[in-house]
DNA sequence: ACTCTCTTGTGATTCATTTCACATATATTG
DNA sequence: CAATATATGTGAAATGAATCACAAGAGAGT
């Protein structure tokens, strides 16, 4: 992923380094919460199981928030990190599917404690829509490239079988969402110019029963 | 990871690899569903939007399962890497935490279909404990080492709040299991012998949200 | 049997990421 | 205020992963 700096000369930044990010925000806010003024690349690198120097060389990519000898200040860092990500506003979410997985990302707290907020809900089955969740109406997916446009949705969750995931995906992209999170266990296309991340929860199971198969007694995992 | 090979070396796969490997299971189930007898790596690439190469040099870190010319029969691959990954046979799975996640995925139907079998539930919440999911009755958390170790469990998700984690993680250690699937939001420290595997779902939300916020317009991005 | 086409398997190469190591800057202590 | 300790920021080096490119194997057609 390329950004724009200051200089106006665009930088890779690796996926790798913004899932960093992410963590480095959610260790700043307990840190912030235990009052620390300032915190060290070591102690931040050890709350995540990362090296100092990957903490410092991530922040870099970004500008210079430190201080030498003394560290970094948490409150300041924790904003500058949140801005980067864009997590210091609310984005206005959509979920499509409210089944399994779809209740439970409503209720889910952690998205709206990052300023996720899921404003939209649509189904199919005629049981659920126009039913209430978390005082949300759920709508028939039938106006979903409406609704979605009409609501100024910016990040759309897709919870939905396989097999329609790609129909719907088409009508979001329609609708001009330009990023979407998929849960279904499937391929998508979309455009070059939407972004498309997936969560696939089964692989992460898959990863641990490797490990156990090939390793009966394990040396080093790295941890990400 | 390190994995034995038939000549003894122990080779370094990346978790890249691993990961890889259940996408090409996805998509053999699929082609083997179409009743494709070969599938060439071209072929296969394309599907989980890969290139070729990478799907060769995959595979060639089990062996040779291909034939020059012709491409790699679709159901024996499909065989031998669930065999790799360990998804051949039915794993013994603890739920650790019924509330939004974890309810979720008790029904979840991917874990049952890829040989994750949940067989016990855990619950701190006195409401719970007693109830039915998916007929399984759902244990004090109090008994969580004994009766994980009498069930014989391999594999234990943890799908409870960040604050408990820790102590809960170290529970289950203290039974015996080696591979925790953790969906809070916090760094849990476990022994080097168990492996620990985090499913942070804010985590692909922030990334969204920063490629929006620094790609106005998106170039090219890379899909795992 | 020979040629042509297709596609694997893999060493060599390129590209990307992480780690190292140190100059540089700040705080602290006596 | 000098000396010491601490910790950043960053080029250089090392490591790791993806891609290239091609020799070699296998089938099909004549």
């Amino acid at each position: 992923m390329n950004v724009a700096s200051k200089t106006g000369i665009k930088k890779k930044i690796s996926e790798s380094t913004i899932h960093r990010l992410s963590l480095y925000c959610r260790a700043l806010t307990l840190l912030e919460r235990e009052n620390y003024e300032t915190v060290s690349s070591k102690e931040l690198a050890k709350r995540e199981k990362l090296t100092p120097a990957q903490v410092r060389k991530d922040l870099s990519f970004f500008g210079s928030f430190g201080t030498r000898g003394l560290g970094y200040p948490v409150p300041e860092l924790k904003q500058r990190i949140a801005a980067i990500l864009g997590i210091d506003r609310v984005w206005q979410v959509a979920l499509v599917g409210v089944g399994n997985i779809g209740s439970a990302l409503v209720s889910y707290k952690e998205f709206m404690k990052q300023g996720f907020h899921i404003v939209k809900l649509f189904d199919n089955d005629q049981r659920k829509i126009g039913s209430n969740h978390k005082g949300i109406i759920v709508s028939d997916i039938a106006n979903l490239e409406t609704e979605i446009r009409d609501a100024g949705i910016e990040i759309v969750v897709l919870a939905v079988p396989a097999t329609v995931a790609q129909y719907l995906v088409d009508d979001v992209v329609k609708a001009g969402v330009r990023a979407i999170l998929n849960f279904a266990p499937v391929n998508l296309r979309v455009p070059d110019e939407v972004y498309l991340r997936n969560e696939n929860m089964s692989m992460e199971l898959e990863y641990l029963s490797f490990a156990l198969v090939n390793n009966p007694a394990k040396k080093a995992v790295k941890h990400t």
